[in-house]
DNA sequence: TTTGTCACG
DNA sequence: ACGTACGTGACAAAC
């Protein structure tokens, strides 16, 4: 049974209207709360209900039949405000551009087309769902009629069927009427029966059947409710005979199967919601996928195996060449470059033609194509420059969702479907595909893996221009093309180069973790008088609540008590196993994560190869993978151990570079604070400079305490932290926290001011931006749950600092690569640790290194504060300290 | 797949 | 009444 659905624009514009506040808008100024919402709902409904047909009734000026049954009929109403009428135009727009069908009847209430529409339409045999903010719908109801009504808000809405009319009113759908009308509406300027509320009028029309059966038993009822019926008879039947809904002639005669949805014009619709400034209600439209969503067009491309760089340089456009790798499994076969309609297929034993296709000067676009410049290094190629990357310009132009695959950005952006790669069963190994003539229609699955990279790479060829658009849109084009394009190139080359791993070294330290962690376990057993598994949580939850009655001093997000080491900590005295239970944990995390996790790692070359995820933080920064080395153990005496396995290779030397204090030196450069940039022109040390200040005395007279407790709040400003915070980490109450933040904030006021206008600006733009223009943003700031907002302002307060120290080291990689090889050193990158390089350089080429090293990440960009790094060296990272 | 914990900046 | 410092990735257990 196909499903029709009916709007009542005026209804839920309004309703909108007034559920949202009036602060969004587009970049031009223009109001768009009653656009959003009710565009919110449409897409809501067009996901939850997968109606077949759509149509809106909207309710237009001119002689209304019931003003002349009523003269009071809506009398009382005011006009709606122009911020509101001025939107209705944009609905409209929005509704055109997704081509649902506007009805309009002069003379008439949208409500009594929409009643008229239900009547033809369930004749026909359609189900109608009827969606409105006015609860007079609910006489329309019936087994194939059902009313979505909003509630509250704009997503608070029930489906009103004639179980929930009864459950609700104790009454049926066609009785909804007679009940109204003794109710009256307050709102259309009807009034009802005094003395007769929700109550007696259900209980009525529920004793009685109807208003006709009611007034003939009025002798049933109590003298006051007798009474008041009889005086108010006419107006009750008026009441009822104004309530109900009308049949409108014209719309009688539409045809309910023209109201079916169709394809939409995507580029018209994506213009629509991007005037709008529609983000998210974009990729909420474009997620619903299936009838009445973007048209798709299938790709339609012939490839052809390239024989020459003359040949291949056919689909070099602009210096650009469009790839795809094609996998064989997990071996890569060669790539696919392709333009508009036509592409070459490359086997992978002829990828130096590649480089001879591109020239010099040109470079390659892919998607997401860090894996594939590994190929050409691990074939002892140069990797080609990097032109374009789909994946990297779709996080740029939003950071704070995961990178979309290639189908869902081909599809979101321009409606392309990408047949996606062949899986299921590998492709046999012995291929038969014939490299040296085109893979014909009949395919083998070679040719099906490489018609589909094909696809893939003609994807990527359209996506380049409408993303640039964003980016540039988003004034990001400087970051990309500067600095996140080089950056894949030198994150491949890092990569590709991995670190050297003493794999001795590693097995010694299992056997001895190994050995330690035996002896306490027993230990652990034996004072809790019984065996259990020491990594379960649960597990060990009952042991230390339920068997020992230690006090539960904090739950986790579950609800149930909690085991960290912050709670263990607290609970060192209270019983003498938890001590050997800290040092347990301590070493079973070193044992699991850094030595039996990372020796399978090694490979037969005696290094480690983590990926950079250049995609990931939704700050800007780095994160690494498998293995991430970013978190080798430093702070502990027993973690640094793990160190000592990180080695240079004979001959060499590790070299570390860390800025000192970048995010604070940030802050002071933002916030332009004098306090905070003197401190840090003085080269003072940051938390003694400002717990002297804050304690009116000279940096001399700071006692370890003053220090300890400045470095908690400086690190805890980076955060947003709030007295709260402060208090749990410096174990003072919560009062005395208040004073030190209130003292700090006095000593340096342009840090408060910036940290309220960060806030403020990232609440009316949506987003943050970063010191070279990366943006994130913040829906969290407009959320209704307060939690939620106060994650968002958090949120804004560190994403422009965590930010511009990524944007800044990531800057100084693609520079330092340069300087590296322009001064002729074979020192090479090998890790990033957000404000951390580590480097291999030969033995006679430490003093080079580190001057360049030094010079390029002190000078990358132009601060009021200096920027300041600090090296160090070693046989192996444990000693590279100063 | 989710939860709890913990390593890092 | 509730939660309380940002950003990651990895492991073991439990679902």
């Amino acid at each position: 049974m196909a499903t029709l659905a009916l709007l009542d624009g005026h209804s839920l514009a309004y309703r909108a209207f007034y559920a949202l506040p009036a602060d969004l808008a587009t970049p031009a100024g223009q109001i768009t709360n009653a656009v959003f919402g009710f565009t919110s709902m449409l897409i809501k409904l067009l996901g939850d209900e997968r109606p077949d047909a759509v149509a809106v009734t909207w309710d237009v000026r001119g002689p209304q039949f019931r003003k002349d049954l009523y003269p009071a009929y809506k009398a009382q109403r005011e006009a709606p405000p122009d911020l509101f009428r001025s939107q209705l135009p944009l609905i409209r727009e929005v509704l055109e551009a997704l081509d649902i069908t506007q009805i309009e009847a002069p003379g008439y209430e949208a409500d009594d087309v929409i009643a008229t529409m239900v009547g033809s339409a369930t004749a026909e045999g359609w189900r109608v769902i009827v969606v409105t903010g006015d609860r007079d719908a609910f006489q329309l109801i019936d087994d194939d009629v059902s009313v979505m009504y909003t509630r509250r808000g704009i997503s608070d809405t029930v489906m009103a069927d004639a179980a929930w009319i009864e459950e609700r009113y104790g009454i049926t759908p066609s009785q909804y009427l007679d009940y109204a009308a003794l109710r009256g509406d307050t709102s259309d300027n009807l009034p009802g029966v005094p003395g007769v509320g929700e109550k007696t009028a259900t209980k009525l029309v529920a004793e009685h059947g109807d208003l006709e059966e009611i007034y003939r038993h009025l002798d049933e009822q109590t003298p006051r409710i007798r009474a008041n019926l009889a005086e108010h008879r006419n107006q009750v039947f008026l009441n009822r005979q104004v309530m109900t809904m009308a049949e409108v002639p014209e719309a009688a005669s539409i045809d309910v199967d023209g109201l079916r949805l169709g394809q939409w014009d995507h580029d018209r619709v994506r213009k629509v919601f991007d005037g709008l400034a529609f983000r998210t209600l974009w990729e909420r439209l474009v997620e619903l996928g299936g009838q009445g969503a973007v048209e798709s067009t299938e790709i339609d491309v012939e490839v052809t195996t390239a024989h020459t760089a003359a040949d291949l340089a056919a689909v070099v456009h602009a210096g650009t060449m469009a790839v795809e790798a094609v996998y064989d499994g997990p071996e890569l076969i060669g790539i696919t470059a392709a333009t508009g309609e036509t592409a070459r297929f490359v086997p992978v034993e002829r990828l130096a033609m590649v480089a001879e296709a591109v020239g010099s000067e040109g470079g390659l676009a892919g998607h997401d194509i860090k894996p594939l410049l590994r190929h050409f290094l691990a074939a002892g190629l140069e990797a080609p420059a990097v032109r374009f990357d789909t994946a990297l310009g779709a996080y740029l132009v939003n950071p704070g969702q995961r990178a979309p695959d290639l189908e869902e950005l081909a599809y979101r952006e321009l409606g392309l479907a990408v047949l996606p790669t062949p899986d299921g069963e590998p492709v046999d190994a012995q291929a038969s595909f014939d490299f040296d003539s085109p893979p014909e229609g009949s395919a083998d699955r070679s040719s099906t893996a490489i018609e589909a990279a094909a696809r893939r790479a003609v994807a990527v060829a359209a996506l380049m221009a409408p993303l640039q658009e964003q980016i540039e849109v988003r004034g990001g084009a400087d970051l990309y093309e500067e600095i996140e394009l080089p950056l894949v190139g030198v994150l491949a080359r890092m990569e590709e180069t991995g670190i050297a791993v003493d794999r001795e070294t590693l097995t010694n330290l299992g056997d001895d973790l190994r050995r330690r962690l035996g002896e306490l376990e027993a230990a652990i057993h034996d004072a809790a008088s019984e065996v259990f598994n020491i990594n379960s949580t649960l597990q060990l939850r009952h042991t230390l609540y339920e068997n020992l009655g230690l006090p539960i001093l904090k739950k986790t997000a579950k609800g149930v008590p909690s085991t960290d080491a912050s709670v263990l900590e607290k609970l060192r005295h209270a019983h003498p196993m938890v001590d050997h239970l800290l040092v347990y944990r301590e070493l079973e995390k070193l044992r699991s994560t850094y030595v039996d996790a990372l020796l399978p790692l090694i490979e037969p070359d005696g290094r480690v190869r983590g990926r950079f995820n250049q995609m990931a933080a939704a700050t800007g920064r780095l994160s690494q993978e498998q293995p991430n080395l970013q978190n080798i153990p430093v702070r502990s005496e027993e973690g640094r151990v793990i160190r000592t396995a990180f080695v240079a290779v004979p001959g060499h030397r590790l070299l570390t570079a860390d800025y000192s204090q970048i995010e604070l030196r940030i802050l002071a450069h933002l916030s332009g604070d004098h306090g905070l940039v003197d401190a840090f022109r003085a080269g003072l040390d940051i938390h003694t400079a400002t717990a002297a200040r804050v304690a009116g005395i000279s940096p001399a007279e700071v006692s370890t305490a003053q220090r300890r407790r400045a470095k908690v709040i400086n690190f805890g400003l980076l955060y947003g932290m709030e007295a709260y915070g402060l208090a749990q980490r410096l174990d003072i109450s919560r009062e005395e926290a208040e004073g030190h933040v209130a003292a700090y904030f006095d000593q340096f006021p342009q840090v408060r001011a910036f940290m309220r206008g960060i806030v403020d600006q990232a609440r009316s733009t949506g987003f943050t931006t970063t010191l070279l223009g990366r943006r994130r943003y913040l829906p969290e700031l407009a959320s209704s749950n307060f939690r939620q907002r106060q994650m968002g302002e958090r949120m804004a307060l560190n994403a422009p600092i965590q930010g511009s120290a990524a944007d800044i080291i990531k800057k100084a990689m693609v520079e330092l690569e340069g300087e590296l090889a322009s001064a002729g050193l074979g020192s090479t990158m090998l890790l990033q640790i957000h404000d951390e390089l580590v480097l291999e350089v030969p033995e006679d080429e430490i003093t080079a290194t580190r001057d360049v090293t030094r010079t390029v990440m002190e000078g990358i960009v132009d601060l009021d504060v200096p920027l300041m790094v600090d090296t160090a060296t070693g046989a192996n990272l444990a000693e590279c300290k100063v």
